[in-house]
RNA sequence: GCCGCCCUAGCUCAGUUGGUUAGAGCGCCAGAUUGUGGCUCUGGAGGUCUCCCGUUCGAUCCGGGAGGGCGGUACCA
């Protein structure tokens, strides 16, 4: 493919791609309807570097054998290991902990920007993507999850999802830590496998997971996962307690009481979801919008309390027409245990995190493309290359008035810039040929008008000899012509 | 990480039971149309058939290895 073997070949490295403007200008639409939202409930706006030292990352530190197990690592000049950051709630923790003397407490902040895993990618997992968070540092208060979550709730719809097209399902740790408690489970790698268990409720049915809170499950591959090891009677109550979920929040509560109430953790766990309720039910957010639900995990270790994923409801279609679930596009939760890494000291903290370019495929998927294709610019014909700077004059003219202009730069025929502005999906093509300088007039062809009669024309001959919306007319009148054109289109 | 499938033009893919000039469609460039985007027609550019080693008189094709891609599974802050 390539016949010099010193040239590079022309690729991105895997995981990593490249957006043309129609998703970019999709995703700074969301970016921006968000920020807009969480700017009005009070939470300001923070970037932190793209590199934190290793360290800071926690438990993805790496070691001399793996320097890049899970993160992107390098070691610095002073041999200190930095990597870049995995996701925002790590760097906040660090900036939180390093500010904490002077900041506002509670801290109120969001934040975007591109975060990098070195892992597998995958279909619509990239190794390079940007997430958008926010977050509350220092407040213990349950009403900082409801506010979380009600605000979640608010941004999604400002970027574009059809009101009651997502659900936040919400979930306490310590419900099921007080149900493993009870059910005599005492060590941690036993519970996290019983959390990795539930998680995958939705993807297994009741039956996978109970094999993998049991002994384990050979899955069609005929790869093996291991079990949690728990005895029957146990998994049992484990998946009914991921069943408890139905209904308005109220009566899921109760329901969930008769399952893990009693043990403290529990009743803790029970009190916090109560107050969020409340909360929720204060801030106008109703049971379609949020809604209690037992088998939300999250698989994260450091979540100590609230745990909550948005989820889309809408069916969607895949390519092949086949309906699909689009899942998680966004979650978040409590986890009063991060900031302590650093100051020694327990700082309860919450927040929300989702994937932007998930959430821009999500409102495609609903129907909602913000992107449409991205205009081109006025073109404006090159002729003589003597006479560029008449053409300049004119590109000038029409920027003035607000409308994007260029100057074709190339070297190439009249055709191939016709051609040219076509595929830029210009409005207009501007052409100041000699006719047109001497006669201090101009001539102004409106393409669109063109790509929907070239349907109706099947003669070459004909095409050419219509010359479709194009008019010759006094200079003075060019970008009057050009607003025309752009607000019929 | 583990399992499976795949790798021929920019893209999607034919093909050669191992034999001399490897094809198509789409795309790209140009001409028909010397100042005009679409359609049509004509012409053109573009390939060490992923790489290395082996078998063979001869390998894009057979065997081994490596790399890359895809799918599943595990992990997922």
């Amino acid at each position: 493919m390539t016949s010099d073997p010193n040239r590079p070949e022309a690729r991105a490295p895997r995981g990593f791609i490249d957006r043309r403007a129609r998703d970019v200008v999709a995703e700074r639409a969301i970016l921006a309807a968000v920020s807009g939202v969480y700017e009005r409930w009070g939470f300001e706006p923070l970037e932190t570097g793209a590199f934190e030292y290793a360290d800071a990352l926690g438990k993805f530190l790496p070691d001399a054998d793996r320097p890049n197990e899970g993160v992107f690592a390098l070691q610095d000049d002073d041999e200190q290991w930095m990597a870049l950051r995995y996701d925002l709630t790590a760097p906040l923790a660090r900036f939180a902990a390093q500010n904490w003397e002077t900041l506002p407490k509670p801290f109120r902040r969001y934040a975007f920007g591109p975060v990098w895993r070195n892992e597998k990618p995958g279909p619509g997992r990239f190794r390079e993507f940007v997430q958008c968070d926010a977050d509350t540092v220092g407040s213990a208060r349950p009403e900082a999850d409801a506010e979380i979550i009600a605000m979640a709730v608010e941004g999604l719809e400002a970027a574009g999802l059809p009101a009651g097209s997502a659900l936040i399902k919400i979930n306490n740790r310590k419900l099921l830590n007080g149900l493993m408690s009870a059910a005599g489970v005492a060590d941690e790698g036993q519970k996290l496998a019983v959390l990795r268990a539930v998680d995958k409720l939705d993807r297994l049915g009741p039956d996978g997971v109970r094999l993998l809170l049991g002994e384990g499950r050979k899955d069609e591959s005929g790869d093996f996962t291991k079990g949690a090891g728990l005895n029957a009677a146990a998994a049992e109550r484990v998946l009914a307690f991921t069943a408890a979920g139905a209904g308005d929040r109220a009566s899921t509560l109760a329901k969930l009481a008769d399952v893990v109430g009693g043990s403290a953790e529990g009743d803790e766990g029970l009190a916090e979801l109560a107050a969020i309720d409340a909360a929720l039910t204060g801030l106008g957010v109703a049971a379609d919008r949020a809604t209690f639900d037992p088998s939300v995990v999250r698989g994260l270790e450091y979540y100590t309390g609230a745990v909550f994923e948005a989820e889309l409801l809408l069916s969607t279609l895949d390519e092949k027409g086949q309906p699909m679930r689009f899942g998680s596009i966004g979650g978040g939760g409590r986890y009063d245990d991060l900031v302590a890494r650093f100051t020694g000291e327990r700082t309860p903290a919450t927040g929300f995190s989702f994937g932007v370019s998930r959430l821009a495929s999500a409102l495609k998927a609903a129907g909602r493309d913000l992107a449409k294709a991205a205009r081109g610019p006025v073109v404006v014909i090159a002729f003589d290359q003597t006479r560029m700077a008449d053409y300049f004059a004119v590109a000038r003219e029409i920027r003035a008035a607000g409308i994007p202009a260029e100057v074709y730069l190339g070297s190439s025929g009249m055709k191939a810039q016709m051609k040219y502005a076509d595929r830029r999906l210009s409005p207009a093509a501007v052409i100041v040929g000699e006719d047109e300088l001497a006669a201090g007039t101009v001539t102004v062809k409106d393409l669109d008008l063109g790509r929907v009669l070239a349907s109706k024309v099947a003669d070459n001959a004909e095409w050419r000899e219509q010359r479709p919306g194009q008019q010759t007319i006094p200079r003075g009148e060019l970008t009057a012509a050009l607003r025309r054109i752009l607000d019929a289109g």
